[in-house]
DNA sequence: GCCGGAAATAGAACACGTTCTATAAACTTC
DNA sequence: GAAGTTTATAGAACGTGTTCTATTTCCGGC
């Protein structure tokens, strides 16, 4: 009855988790989401499934994130991460900001398209995530947002660059998903993304 | 066994169904969609609650709408349907393609938001269907795009303009989504957007 | 009017996300 | 190292989207 702190709190936000076998059993999950998703896509991520799979408990697996959607926005976060490590590591080509979005743009989107269900999974999550996963959301957002602000200059971004940073996440996720329905081809997506950062880039 | 046209199919499209009683049918179920949806969002828009409403079987509702994404994406068509007639009425003022796209935007989406639990459902709808309901997707995207080229100019568009139009409407139904999802207010998403077009067509 | 097939109905059944319950294991604190 | 608290487990239970079944109603051609 004592009002005490959602005890959700600290495990959902994964960065302090209390012991190693707690940190384990959190990457055990995020492992067997993006293993399931990879293989059948946003339908094949079943909660019994990931916890079989992550071999804890379907209670614990709540416990760790509160929904499917929590849980994949989560994974696509990791994901994103590790993206953009690897674009740290590489100098970007270009002498203007156009050539290295459309350079970063053009990378992480083949690196999508190589892994077709993932992406679904993923997209299909972030985009159908409700209020209670605004955190999640925002974390995702701000990354995305940083990966292109950082092609554009090595200075810390004005806002005008942060805003276009914001359209460009906008158009790339719109093409994203309707390339993962089969509504844009590939070369559709190219093509948009080419033709959205000329417009604001150029 | 025969290779037999699906039936749903002359359903789905709605023009053309065959008797007067079936175009009432489906009307009564977009009806009571938009209603649950105005009153309690896509949480609410439960199929056994709309067949109720519609005062149909459930099997019958699921033989007009194969899904409660393509019921939610289908209302959305005949909403920005009735939107755009009413535009049309109007004379949008302004000399320039970006002060009349502006004003548009701003107009429906002021629409928009005097229902919030309707845009709300019709969004998350639209963001998460998948490849099956490509059909209602494109009618829906078409509409949007067409409503901007055709506050860019009365003529005929340009290419170019297509795609600016096409941006500026991910654009949108981004912001929608994140002010539906309480991650923007009505001030950021009247922000975002005015800097949006002002970034394409100025 | 009557027949045959399509469409509608009522309701059971099923799948998967989510919640709940009872029990056991793992930790903290003394 | 024992008591008490938190966390994990197994599995039942529940809600809602979707499918299936059996029956009845509707409708076009004779």
């Amino acid at each position: 009855m004592s009002p005490s702190k959602s005890r959700t709190d600290a495990l959902m936000a994964g960065d302090e988790l209390s012991s190693a076998a707690q940190r384990e059993r959190r990457k055990r999950i995020v492992d067997a989401t993006i293993a399931l998703a990879s293989k059948g896509g946003f339908d094949a991520v079943q909660m019994r499934a990931v916890a079989d799979r992550a071999d804890v408990a379907l209670g614990t697996l709540y416990r760790y994130f509160p929904s499917k959607v929590h849980l994949l926005v989560s994974s696509l976060a990791v994901e994103l991460e590790r993206a953009q490590e690897k674009m740290d590591r590489t100098t970007v080509p270009g002498d203007s900001p156009y050539e290295r979005v459309l350079f970063v743009l053009g990378r992480i989107t083949r690196g999508l398209q190589r892994n077709p269900h993932l992406t679904e999974a993923m997209t299909r999550a972030f985009t159908f995530a409700d209020a209670s996963a605004g955190a999640e959301i925002d974390k995702v957002s701000w990354l995305m947002e940083s990966m292109f602000t950082k092609a554009m200059s090595d200075e810390a971004p004005t806002d005008e660059q942060k805003a276009i940073a914001r359209v460009i996440g906008d158009v790339w996720l719109s093409n994203l998903v309707a390339w993962v329905t089969r509504r844009a081809t590939a070369t559709d997506v190219a093509n948009r993304l080419e033709l959205t950062v000329r417009l604001l880039l150029k």
